[in-house]
DNA sequence: TTTGCATGTTACTCCAATTAACATTGAGCA
DNA sequence: TGCTCAATGTTAATTGGAGTAACATGCAAA
């Protein structure tokens, strides 16, 4: 019996005792079973058998299911953060179209992962994990609104409102993700396309921004 | 025995074999439910006994849980679309006002119910119903293009592009929504309201409108 | 080495969804 | 009238998965 500890087979090679990264194998498999499945509704225990454990293991690593998927959400959070600096960082900084690269970014990133979308956006339960730490959904915003700052003293304006803007380009393609996802504007505007709506509604609203009196109710 | 069907106490007056109009009762419990819990995670049970019968009487209305929760979604897009109703009846046809009205009732109905949020938003596995019919849904957002409709006609302007317009106007109001709602507003812009937000949104949003040239890649 | 703690395992318990089999009622028809 | 059936309810399982208890293993520090 004890032989076979050291006569380790093909097959249970890497079966150790110990797992090793347990935490981050489960939040992998979660991921994976919530894209394989199309719901966040998946079993605990088939997360588990994913990373090679039992169906208790997990129960180790997270207090129960829901703070899995949190972990999860982090992930995902963290995922958007890299591809949007990954986006902001191919156009010439401050440009208009480096604003609108971070948001095609962001609606690529939400309709490849849709599982992921729901988890950020749907579920009231796990709303609150948004509150703590969350460094990793932050990272993405700042790209963001770097990129705001920059292009308002491009335009030879002050930045003050630069917050402000970054939250409402931020609604944009959040809105228009959300609405896309969901068949709305295959729906009501047959043949759109999400990416083409997002530029002209960003070319639209900084038009006005320039249009605009600093001060003049634009930065509430 | 029998005698008592005739002879009915007081505490089970309204107790009849059949309930006589149990699908709404249970839409109307589930919805419940779902506000007091904050989650859509109730159990079939609870609402069947709010309703009055037994736990498997359900099943005689609809298929599974999710069939249920889908009414509900259905139930709450109706409520939502009676809302904007109300809001732009309260304003100018066709003014500024009237649209941004429109929004700020969506605002106020999507953050006054978060759970129905959820539902509509959320959950993937939802995310089919909105395809058969759905008149409930699209109620709503008729409202809305028949306001802006009405606003490109007073600017003096073809009204060709309303529909693409009024998605916009939508995802704006939708995404400050969810943004809003998971406290995004808070932690990144302190202070900040997510109803005047919206409304300056709007405003630069329709003055950038104004300042377009028509056909220009607007309404894509 | 030995011992302690983190990490796994097996074997429950419990809860909630769903189904099966049977009961009650009302509506339409002989 | 009174019978019969379809719709709607009921009770009593079955099932699947979350979470826990008690025990096992192994790494790491003394």
């Amino acid at each position: 019996m004890n032989r076979e500890r050291h006569v380790v087979s093909k097959t249970e090679k890497n079966k150790r005792y110990h797992h090793g990264d347990l935490r981050n194998a489960l939040i992998i498999a979660a991921a994976t079973l919530i894209e394989e499945r199309g719901s966040e509704d998946f079993a605990m225990i088939d997360a588990a058998r994913r990373a090679g454990v039992s169906s208790a293991a997990p129960y180790r690593h997270f207090k129960d299911k829901t703070a899995l998927l949190e972990a999860v959400l982090e992930f995902a959070f963290f995922t958007l953060g890299l591809e949007a600096e990954a986006c902001a960082a191919k156009e010439e900084q401050g440009s208009v179209d480096a604003i609108i690269a971070i948001g095609k970014g962001y609606i690529r990133f939400v309709t490849g992962h849709p599982q992921f979308y729901s988890l950020m956006w749907g579920d009231s339960s796990l709303r609150q994990v948004a509150k703590p730490d969350h460094n990793a959904s932050s990272s993405g915003f700042y790209v963001l609104e770097d990129t705001v700052r920059a292009w308002c003293l491009k335009i030879g304006r002050s930045d003050e409102d630069a917050l402000a803007l970054s939250i409402k380009l931020w609604a944009m393609a959040h809105g228009l993700s959300g609405i896309a996802m969901h068949g709305h504007i295959d729906r009501f505007l047959p043949g759109a396309d999400v990416y083409a709506l997002l530029e002209s509604t960003t070319h639209t609203f900084l038009e006005g921004v320039k249009h605009s009196k600093p001060g003049s109710g634009l930065a509430l």
